[in-house]
RNA sequence: GCCCAGGUAGCUCAGUCGGUAGAGCAGCGGACUGAAAAUCCGCGUGUCGGUGGUUCGAUUCCGCCCCUGGGCA
């Protein structure tokens, strides 16, 4: 039976994009990011986007599509995507990446909440910033008892999330969470792998990349990126603040490498975290080779 | 060679007026619904340099030895 689409999630250095590329070259598919931080343009390099030759061997879509100096998050994603998968002309579509909560996005759905304006969540962290983190949680315990019940005072996301959405909405998050939305890829029928490399290879991979990323220019993009708003997404790009502290001599550039590599060592265990957890169904796999599906028509 | 300071967790260190020890970081496990490369929760993993002595009991006190750093020669 032949597939609608093919899913690859892994940690962060695992070798996706490579296999993802190989892959679609067999079967005449086509990319598609599902990475939070390969989508910006300015952090090619820092975010081990695929090349320019990579892009030559197959189509890839919704990479570096969009800016570092706007924010971009799941919701855009969701709608992005959604479109994407209007243009395939009856390609196969290759998700990979190693955001968990935009795969969820592709098969589990998520909440259709409103937008919420910038200056709403800029007037939420405003409070909690003066209140400090108890007298806020207390605050937002008032509005939305049921998301207080879920949440520590001290996860400032979430709690500025649920803060927020009350004060524009006017209904809990709690609320809206439970009118969740239809999985992009509802009804398809999927092929899902997560490449997932023996733990001492992926740090070994992860620390030899960041200094080919150094190597490759990744300071350049680090300094073009200089005053970044610290509350954009991008300004959470592995290596970005380490590489500027460099470029402002606040430390070595061996100081920042060894700092940006634990920091991706540490991402990759949550992303394990999140894999392991929530994709227990799909086929795991440790060699990128081993990562292919029947051909269209062949055998079931 | 002598003097001083120090050797305690993977790292940096605290501590025990003698009852086998704890912080930060690292690490490990977990959560995760519009910032997710984010955010948060949990867990101490150890011949307390070695050896002999004193003691009911020594990581702690004493002797000797080894190692590291600094000073004097």
């Amino acid at each position: 039976m032949a597939h609608d689409a093919v899913l690859i999630a892994g940690p962060t250095a695992s070798g996706k994009s490579g296999a993802a590329i190989a892959l679609a070259e067999r079967i005449g598919g086509v990319v598609v990011n599902a990475d939070s931080m390969q989508v910006y343009r300015e952090t090619r390099i820092l975010t081990a986007r695929p090349s320019a030759a990579d892009e030559d061997r197959a189509p890839h879509l919704l990479y570096g599509h969009a800016s570092a100096r706007e924010p971009y998050s799941v919701g855009h994603y969701q709608s992005d995507v959604t479109a994407v998968l209007k243009q395939l002309d009856g390609r196969t579509p290759i998700f990979v990446g190693g955001t968990g909560l935009y795969f969820s996005v592709l098969t589990d759905g998520i909440a259709e909440i409103p937008v919420i304006p910038a200056a709403t969540r800029a007037k939420a962290m405003a409070l909690r910033e003066h209140l400090g983190a108890e007298e806020f949680f207390a605050e937002l315990a008032k509005r939305d008892p049921q998301s207080a019940a879920r949440l520590n005072a001290t996860d400032t996301q979430r709690t500025l999330r649920a803060y927020e959405v009350f004060e524009e909405t006017g209904k809990p998050l709690s609320y809206w969470q439970t009118r969740k939305g239809k999985p992009v890829l509802d009804g398809l029928h999927l092929a899902r792998f997560v490449l997932a490399p023996d733990r001492a290879e992926l740090h070994r991979r992860i620390d030899a990349r960041f200094e080919e990323m150094v190597v490759n220019g990744a300071m350049d993009e680090a300094v073009a990126l200089e005053g970044l708003a610290p509350t954009l997404p991008a300004a959470k790009i592995l290596g970005l603040r380490e590489l500027q502290d460099v470029h402002h001599r606040k430390r070595t550039l061996a100081e920042a490498t060894t700092l940006a590599q634990t920091a991706t060592r540490q991402y990759a265990k949550r992303q394990m975290t999140w894999f392991r957890k929530r994709m227990k169904d799909w086929a795991w796999v440790s060699d990128a080779n081993d990562i292919s599906i029947a051909p269209a028509g062949g055998a079931p």
